[in-house]
DNA sequence: TTGTACGCGTTATCAT
DNA sequence: ATGATAACGCGTACAA
């Protein structure tokens, strides 16, 4: 039975074992470590001992010690292309900084998002990415008065002094139901997000502007809400088309929703955009691919993801740590394709297109 | 000027403190937090203690006494429906664990990728989650020698003593294509990934031995490497369908270049299946949406992911972690949708279907 | 059951 | 520029 036995993984080597195989101090190979200055000899032995012995720097012990780990938490809602494609991008950005993000996933209750805060904590990540949720701001608040800067997208949460980064949810909404009103359509629906968040109340308030704007009254019928989801967008869907009059044009506020929605038009053999048109919030490479090409509004992910990584780097410096919030909105471009056409004349509707 | 000047984090309570508070022995809390026996009385005066400080665990910390972070390494290639798809998944998975995925992105060069490993060791993950690259191979070896478990999933990499979490690829491909055989079809193209990868080498084998137990060649000009990307699928699909005599089926092999393909023959008015038809690897709701539905292969992602997540749990566990290496092969599903139809016979092509 | 004291690997503060 | 040494917060033998 060696001293080996049941030791399941090999001791690295430690700062200390490449000080005593080059000669010199701790200090010395910490400091070269660093960067500092190193007398030329003393650097080629540090620089050998470390190669010969297979040496990494110990992430965790610099940590304890620096109070920086170089890990950015990143806090996930439940499934959705969005946050998926920011987060891709996030790390991608993220990258060349040397930091990494540690993903951590919640689902919808708010117990669930305050053990995901903890968990963060614990780790001392040094700094927080996350969509709001209304529920967390008391543990948002606690989390920055503890030091930890945090950076909200996609979703706001009200009184938290943190930094944000949004889409102009309101503005692109406005534009993309403006252009269905251009193009004739008057009854026109609108499928919502959960309106608790405040990326579901502002795309709806954008539709409902639109309207006002050029004089329609809301039909409350139209709205219905979609809850974010698949089947949310799915039986959203199915209540307008069997509606006694039903609308001529669909505002579908996410992805995931417009894909329920295509759905059940699909099952019902309705054609996009002939017996209605339909806009979508979220923009992906197969809606210019589908048969008639989805409009859609396409939030700027890689500019949101470029914006969070340059706000964590100056909240990480030594001068950007005690700025005053950023509040950032970010534009939206509106793709427009085939799903949205002039709307038919009433009495044209069930005759061909021309 | 205060104590509290330019210190930029409010110092959080150690253990030390609860203990202090509570008026006991650290060791005491130290075990209280590790869920072993406490008396009734300093249960209490501990707990109280906790919640008045707002005291939590520091996990870096613990990890330098344990070894045990409680961070998995999640390595990820460039951007991919897939890979995408597997971290969602996994980072739910693993949830309930207490673990986190810690995500970084590597860049097509070997070098990002060692620099990559560097970051995992130096962070000490307790293991790592990756899809294979062979360039890989000799650092991997190191970081398995070292201790941590390795995971690789999607992508192999030879002579490695790792866990290995795949779906038959092979397999499924032959399937797939045996059933554009199947439906009259022998002028079947194939828009492979890289051949450097495992993944791709064996998406390849299975539609070439579709063709051969059938008594069918490969016929080399029918074969185009797409290199897994959307511009590969798209440039891959020009060249096919220019040619002199085109193919009548193809078989793309991954999602990427799928759309890629798709883009081309939307720009050239090309419609599918009456044109062509039209198989992919990897599937996504939207193909089922697409005007005639795609014929994919559909990979087991939730499965992927769930696999995964028990075998770090058995890993991390006393008795799994000496535990010789899982090697699991994972079924997929083929999905049937329009895209593929009974080859129209030669001389009725460019003729209305009926 | 509880208290004490040491060590994990690194950085930082001293002198030198 | 370098060497010695004290922390950082926690877990855990060991003694009580």
């Amino acid at each position: 039975m060696t001293t080996s036995d049941n030791i399941p993984r090999r001791r690295p080597a430690t700062i200390v074992d490449v000080a005593d195989r080059a000669g010199v101090a701790i200090g010395t190979v910490s400091r070269y470590l660093n960067g500092h200055p190193i007398r030329r000899g003393n650097r080629d032995q540090i620089e050998q001992a470390i190669e010969v012995l297979g040496y990494r720097r110990n992430a965790v012990a610099a940590a304890m010690k620096t109070d920086l780990t170089n890990v950015v938490g990143f806090l996930v809602p439940p499934p959705s292309e969005f946050h998926t494609a920011v987060l891709d991008h996030l790390s991608r950005t993220m990258r060349p900084s040397g930091r990494a993000l540690l993903t951590y996933c919640h689902t919808v209750d708010d117990a669930s998002i305050v053990e995901a805060l903890d968990f963060f904590v614990g780790h001392r990540v040094d700094c927080l990415i996350m969509s709001g949720e209304q529920e967390a701001a008391e543990p948002i608040r606690q989390l920055v008065a503890g030091g930890t800067p945090v950076i909200l997208y996609d979703n706001d949460v009200r009184g938290v002094p943190v930094d944000r980064v949004f889409v102009e949810n309101r503005a692109a909404s406005f534009r993309v139901v403006s252009h269905l009103i251009d193009i004739g359509h008057t009854e026109i629906a609108c499928v919502t997000g959960s309106m608790h968040d405040s990326a579901g109340r502002e795309r709806y308030e954008g539709y409902a502007q639109a309207l006002k704007s050029r004089g329609f009254e809301v039909d409350p019928a139209y709205v219905i809400d979609g809850d974010w989801k698949e089947t949310g967008g799915y039986s959203a869907m199915l209540r307008l088309v069997s509606m006694d009059k039903p609308p001529t044009a669909v505002f579908s506020c996410n992805y995931n929703m417009t894909v329920g929605g295509l759905q059940l038009l699909k099952e019902h053999g309705l054609k996009i955009p002939d017996d209605l048109s339909l806009a979508s919030f979220d923009d992906v490479p197969l809606f210019s691919l589908h048969e008639a090409g989805i409009t859609a509004v396409a939030q700027p992910v890689a500019k949101v993801a470029e914006t969070i990584a340059s706000i964590i780097a100056s909240r990480m410096s030594a001068t950007g740590a005690h700025h005053e919030p950023h509040n950032i909105m970010l534009n939206c471009d509106i793709i427009l394709r085939g799903s949205t056409r002039r709307r038919l004349t009433p009495n044209s509707i069930g005759q061909p297109d021309r």
